[in-house]
DNA sequence: CTCAGTGTTCAGTG
DNA sequence: TCACTGAACACTGA
């Protein structure tokens, strides 16, 4: 589910299924809120006997490249997965209760087949997910207004201190303001400024450049490893604050020290007082 | 039964 | 106009 680092993982899985095949067929769920102002006839018109020619990823926005016509532009929302038959087997099968095992999966709202038999899926229980139609997504909201993708085209240490010092916010709610920095999400926010040392309601402008420098780094960190296991969270290291922030491990760190909650931007977070300052 | 939630948008405020 | 905040959205699972 979906920050970054999943919607990564959820490319290179399109990438594998999709890219080098041509779409044989297409299954459409009816539902006008996941499918927008995309009309299924016209969706399955602009995919049946395209060829699929890249897979590609800002921020948690992820697209496939149709032809030469545009692209299937494709947000997971909170819940949304890309499955293939593999895929669901190696590694999500016990990632969450929705996966039962069942073909194609509950919550199946795009289904597509290839030339080569491959099949992939789009699955959103709960409808916060989006598939849209662009022709060129880079230039066309909701990609155009992304800030930078720490993973594609992070800024060096000084345009990063220069970013913040212009930003009066709460750090917090800038992380994961997507206009700023594009992937960034409520656990990813919380580690990264447990990892940096820094109170999440501290104002960015007011962050020394030490401490700019820190977030910087483990902005980078946090999202390179998480990438580097392909997502998977039981190959975080221990002493990252997500494993000991929700469940039976809840309430102290590693370390000792005591995690507490508050909210910020309308979001839970966690963090640890006495190691942020 | 109630409520939180790995996300985004939009109305309202300063 | 800009920056920012908080509520609303839809639905499952705890």
């Amino acid at each position: 589910m979906p920050e970054l680092p999943e919607v990564e993982y959820a490319r290179s899985v399109a990438e594998r299924a999709a890219v080098g095949r041509r779409v044989r067929d297409v299954h459409v769920e009816e539902d006008a809120i996941v499918f927008e102002n995309l009309p299924p006839d016209l969706l399955r018109k602009r995919l049946l006997g395209a060829e699929v020619r890249a897979a590609r990823r800002k921020g948690k926005q992820l697209w496939l490249e149709i032809g030469s016509q545009g692209s299937l532009l494709i947000h997971l929302g909170m819940t949304g997965h890309l499955r293939t038959p593999d895929e669901r087997r190696l590694k999500l099968a016990a990632d969450t209760p929705l996966d039962d095992g069942r073909w194609p999966p509950r919550f199946a709202k795009l289904h597509l087949v290839f030339d080569d038999d491959g099949e992939l899926v789009f699955t959103n229980s709960r409808r916060f997910g989006r598939v849209r139609w662009r022709q060129d997504p880079r230039a066309e909201s909701p990609v155009a207004d992304l800030g930078f993708d720490p993973l594609l085209e992070a800024p060096s240490v000084a345009e990063f201190q220069g970013m913040l010092s212009d930003r009066k916010g709460v750090i917090k709610s800038l992380l994961l303001n997507q206009r700023f920095v594009a992937g960034v999400g409520n656990w990813i926010a919380d580690e990264v400024l447990f990892r940096a040392g820094i109170d999440p309601r501290r104002r960015a402008c007011d962050l020394t450049l030490d401490e700019s420098r820190a977030l910087h780094e483990s902005l980078g960190y946090v999202i390179e490893f998480a990438v580097s296991v392909d997502a998977d969270k039981r190959r975080f290291p221990d002493d990252w604050l997500f494993h000991r922030r929700w469940g039976k491990a809840a309430g102290v760190t590693t370390g000792g020290d005591a995690i507490e909650f508050v909210t910020i931007g309308g979001r839970t977070t966690a963090w640890v007082p006495s190691c942020q300052r």
